[in-house]
DNA sequence: CAAGATTGACGTTTCAATCTTC
DNA sequence: GAAGATTGAAACGTCAATCTTG
């Protein structure tokens, strides 16, 4: 398998789009499915799951609204937005930063903790079932190595 | 690696959650890169892309919205609108089903085929650029092979 | 003026209800 | 009544402008 031109960035092949393809068509399909699961059983969207599991995460269970975004790869208004939205289901605060008063805090509350936990085996299994499994016969390793040269890639 | 239960299907590792983290990571940043990309040097989003490219790959360069929707993975409704920006552009034309009336095709029309010849060069050089550049050291042979595995796996 | 975060306006996506045709 | 597609209302994400603090 090999490109058109000489430094291999040049037009992909059929194989390498048909690679391509079935990433993006698994992606989706991999998603909208745990995103599914885990509404129909904890009536919890993933992005919140994402969130709370991140601030559960850090140190005293908060996180700054910037880092927040960093790690859960969104814009900061839509963050911003999104965590309007758990707040008012009672499982984050907001608090401001006493050394710098732009920041903000956004931290689990006890009940965010509680509903995480709940919710944490649910996604886990979904992740087992319809991702680990699959790739036994696989090479997960091999994947696992794809992944992180991919992203250590798109930086440039 | 393994699982703490006998049949695999358990609690994933820390090893496994850190692939799939690197998997749902790549995968923001890649498309999001490519959209930018796309836009940028030919103005179209990439949503545009996906349908103009699934419909020029098929005979008479039309689909019913129901065989759309699925390759493109997108809700029925989700198409619907999607199909009403391309239209409104020209790109696409709608004609009811003779055989099925209940049915509508989307067809691509000339200006769609023209401004798809115009964007798939560059969209297929940051396929090039972003994916299949930085998994040459990797096997992309293992990463076909795996994801044709988790497709499979999704189907039940 | 720069950094952190929020807001308002806009475009997009999704859910349930609807309409038409089989 | 079921399938194919569309529509209205609501939720969501994003962009530029804004507000506040450093």
């Amino acid at each position: 398998m090999q490109s058109t031109s000489r430094d291999g960035v040049g037009i992909p092949t059929a194989a390498q789009l048909h690679v391509w393809a079935s990433f993006l068509r698994y992606h989706a399909q991999v998603v909208d499915l745990l995103e599914d699961e885990l509404r129909e059983e904890v009536g919890m969207p993933i992005a919140w799951y994402d969130v709370l599991a991140q601030l559960a995460a850090a140190p005293e269970g908060r996180l700054r609204m910037q880092e927040l975004a960093d790690a859960v790869v969104l814009s900061r208004s839509g963050l911003t937005r999104l965590v309007d939205r758990i707040e008012s289901a009672g499982l984050v605060e907001r608090a401001s930063c006493p050394s710098d008063r732009r920041g903000t805090f956004a931290t689990i509350t006890d009940e965010g903790r509680a509903r995480l936990e709940e919710a944490r085996p649910v996604h886990r299994a979904g992740i087992a079932r319809h991702f680990v499994a699959h790739l036994q016969r696989a090479d997960i390793a091999a994947l696992g190595d794809g992944f992180d040269a991919l992203l250590r890639g798109i930086h440039h």
